[in-house]
DNA sequence: CGTGCGAATTGACCCTGGTCAAGGCGCGCC
DNA sequence: GGCGCGCCTTGACCAGGGTCAATTCGCACG
């Protein structure tokens, strides 16, 4: 199955697809790539691994993958697709936690709570790697290896939830969210300059907190400036650098 | 008189625990204490917890527990005292990320970088339990318990990331924060109605965002409601059912 | 092809909270 | 005691961004 080798435990170079079938290469991009290489593609406990993943989807745009207060039973990676996890209070306002591209994970905030604090719901279509959390705790007693990525997967969201915590200027704001995208999509071995934005101005403005018009009004600036261009959901990075100097107080703390 | 406090702190002498001496009784407050209560007290597994605990202190108001960029070997329960946590940006403008009460646990952000991404500043005399990492997660491989208490504790708080995320007004953040202290002191068999704030107004105000004389105002706008009393830092909430009220939009979601 | 609906853009106005500045209070120190 | 230094409070002013509203665009659907 995943014979294609993928030497050290290194940065591999990252596969351009994520959702044509070959699971090898959707393993490639994804966030438990490390664990996996960690313990050995050819090994048994692999094989476990294997054992408790679960193929799911696909979620049309707007469905919920889970819903807050349900059990928690499963952590879930992206296989394709985009996501946005939110909860919503109880006067109905919605307040939008994060976005997720294929190869990141999401659940990781229900362990402790033992329900999803969150609604987490497709923008577009998209399908998962169902992880039986009961079975991955078990599984990493086993193998050490396991148990450290799910240590660092956590340890990891708890610093980028820091993200959007400063009080910063809406220009801040946009610029260091675009570079955000960029470089998540760049990791996984998507363009860094040239994307979709999946999620609405209204998604964005909630995320960053901010009003939609505000988010509108600062990519035209952008825009003018000459530093990105846009057309409705298409973007381009047109100068990272700039960007990256108007944002660098949300990018660097 | 002492060291400085990062300069190769050493074990020291079993300090004197700053309440009252009886470890079993921190204990009993402390985040660990599920999991020592689960792997059981007189159980030889307890045995090997206790030996990678090493109790270090006192840290004197301003002194660092540990700062951005020291490699990361172990996480810190607070005994006595509280700290703060905070980044400094390169333009020298701190940002608090979080106050931390006795009980409460540090560190737990710089397991996936493997240096600490933050400082601890100790906010008056404080004592803790220096748990070492790689010791612990050995141990957690073997007693299912411990990890399990990692997991829950690092998940837990990444739900408390979020107090702050939303775009709220300076009296919804300014109640929310003193009942989210007010619960955490509970919690831990404090009073929750009337305790002391050890960190200043202008650590307040950073750490939610807000200028130091916003908060300020609100306070005193809380006080001529008689929503609480307060003198310095001595703080009691009259009124907390109608705090609630005003900061329920942070609370719940 | 028109209709209707939601998303996006743009403009006009206003409010919350930041900034600046001037005291007041508490406390350690000479 | 008098002094100095933080911390806190309070007032006056101002701007960044929210709110409201009108318009346009894209798109699904009858």
């Amino acid at each position: 199955m995943h014979s294609k080798p993928l030497a050290g435990r290194l940065p591999e170079p990252p596969s351009p697809i994520a959702d044509d079938g070959d699971e090898s290469r959707f393993c490639g991009t994804c966030a438990f790539s490390s664990a996996c290489i960690a313990a050995g593609y050819d090994k048994p406990e692999l094989a476990e691994l294997q054992c408790l993943v679960e193929h799911v989807g696909p979620f049309r745009a707007g469905e919920h993958i889970f819903r807050t207060g349900d059990p928690f039973r499963a952590i879930f990676a992206v296989r394709a697709g985009t996501v946005k996890t939110r909860m919503v209070d109880k006067e109905g306002r919605e307040q939008v936690l994060g976005f997720y591209l294929p190869g990141e994970v999401i659940g990781l905030n229900a362990i402790y709570p033992e329900h999803f604090p969150c609604d987490a719901v497709a923008l577009d279509t998209a399908y998962f790697c169902r992880f039986s959390f009961p079975a991955m705790s078990a599984l990493a007693s086993r193998i050490p290896a396991v148990q450290q990525h799910l240590f660092r997967m956590l340890s990891k969201e708890l610093g980028t939830a820091s993200l959007l915590a400063g009080d910063h200027s809406a220009d801040e704001r946009v610029a260091a969210f675009l570079l955000d995208l960029a470089g998540r999509y760049a990791v996984r071995g998507f363009s860094g300059t040239r994307f979709h934005l999946s999620m609405s101005r209204g998604d964005i403005a909630n995320y960053l907190r901010l009003a939609a018009e505000t988010v509108s009004r600062v990519l035209s600036r952008f825009r003018s400036q000459q530093l990105i261009e846009i057309e409705g959901r298409e973007l381009e990075l047109l100068n990272p650098k700039k960007l990256r100097e108007i944002g660098q107080a949300l990018l660097t703390e």
